[in-house]
DNA sequence: AGCTAAGCGGACCAGCTGGTCACCTTCAGC
DNA sequence: GCTGAAGGTGACCAGCTGGTCCGCTTAGCT
């Protein structure tokens, strides 16, 4: 065994570095996506590419490790809105973060949307935030400020989406985001009487097995 | 010069590999997104992987070749619904035509999401595209069908963002964009009286120079 | 049929990637 | 300060990519 998962480190230096490599680490891959190599990263830490594998035996768990940070994170704020006295806005609040957080890392983007990125913890823990957001907005539902037919999946995928709508406008118009989150908002607020076209999905299905092509 | 740019080919055994050759391209485009390799496509056409290049310069020139024929198929849809009846009826039906488009063809959406990837005429295809958009939701404000403050702009930025709200369900549930645009239309076409809180994007930004981090 | 230029194709190249490893440096306990 | 083990490192490797090139094939005119 080369690259070591075993914990954290104990010596002053690697405890040093392994601190500088996921900063570097956090920083690129939500500037420029998960294809940003692993040496840039080491350079952008300062420190050599064996490194990197000594303290994660492989990119995916390196970008997995700070995934899961910011899932948790996101994890956090759904639990302590769970709690809010008022469901509409806290489901309002639970989506703003989702989405900022989203506009702000190119990689996390590219993860939670693609499942074929994702490894067993990731997934994990996209479905636990997926019981969160079942959780806030049946909250809401119960309230009557979200439609009948809205489950919690549907907001967390509404948030990649928002999201998406918004990216091209990035560069100019970083704010954008919010139009679009309100679009989305005045969207499951909406009583229109009809139900949804579609049957609400139940489960985020895992990656499939492959896409490829009969030629 | 090696490839050739230079207009259609005329020996017949030339003209036929073109044309398995776009039709290769497309339907691994649309599977696997852009990142399929040109030997792929060219093993997928049944021709060998100079063939490929004999007839495009670049693989940037055959996926521009196949994108705009897509864009320009969405351009047609978008002409056609202009003099329809119902300014509202054709907006949606734009709508229809173009989350499906894209959720049928994975390069597609990469292209159209990220400036980066995109050639001049693609993007000038966009901006023609942004323009149908705009005349279809001019028609559609007049009536009071939708939001006074949403513009074509928009509408096409929506396209994205419905499909890749559904993304992760299109190994299951392959219809699942119809739940989300009715969602989008519910909130495009919500009178809520409160204008949306942030102006609407005048024009879509070019590429951004460089996402380079400061590292 | 014969000729010639257009077309074809796969060995080849440079450049990139994630990942490995043997050697060297440094920490930390004594 | 000595020492042993943990940590750091960059040359190196295999595997991939887009793109080139030149010898061979073939279409199509005369």
């Amino acid at each position: 065994m080369t690259g070591a998962t075993s914990g954290a480190p104990s010596r002053s230096d690697a405890v040093r570095n392994r601190r500088l490599l996921l900063d570097a680490a956090a920083k690129t891959f939500a500037e420029r996506g998960v294809e940003v190599s692993i040496a840039e990263i080491a350079q952008c830490a300062g420190v050599g590419k064996g490194t990197v594998f000594r303290h994660f035996s492989s990119k995916e768990e390196l970008l997995a490790a700070i995934m899961l940070g910011m899932l948790d994170e996101l994890m956090d704020t759904a639990t302590e809105l769970l709690t809010a006295d008022d469901p509409g806005l806290a489901l309002r609040e639970f989506m703003a973060a989702g989405v900022q957080l989203l506009v702000r890392d190119r990689a996390f983007c590219e993860v939670v949307g693609r499942p074929s990125l994702q490894n067993p913890q990731v997934r994990a823990a996209i479905d636990r935030l997926c019981d969160a957001g079942e959780a806030l907005t049946a909250r809401a539902r119960e309230r009557g400020v979200v439609r009948p037919d809205l489950t919690g999946t549907d907001v967390v995928l509404l948030l990649a989406g928002i999201q998406h709508t918004a990216a091209p406008l990035l560069s100019t118009e970083p704010q954008a985001w919010r139009r679009y989150l309100e679009l989305a908002l005045d969207g499951i607020t909406a009583r229109t009487g009809r139900e949804l076209p579609h049957p609400p999905p139940r489960r985020l299905p895992l990656a499939s097995p492959h896409p490829d092509s009969g030629c």
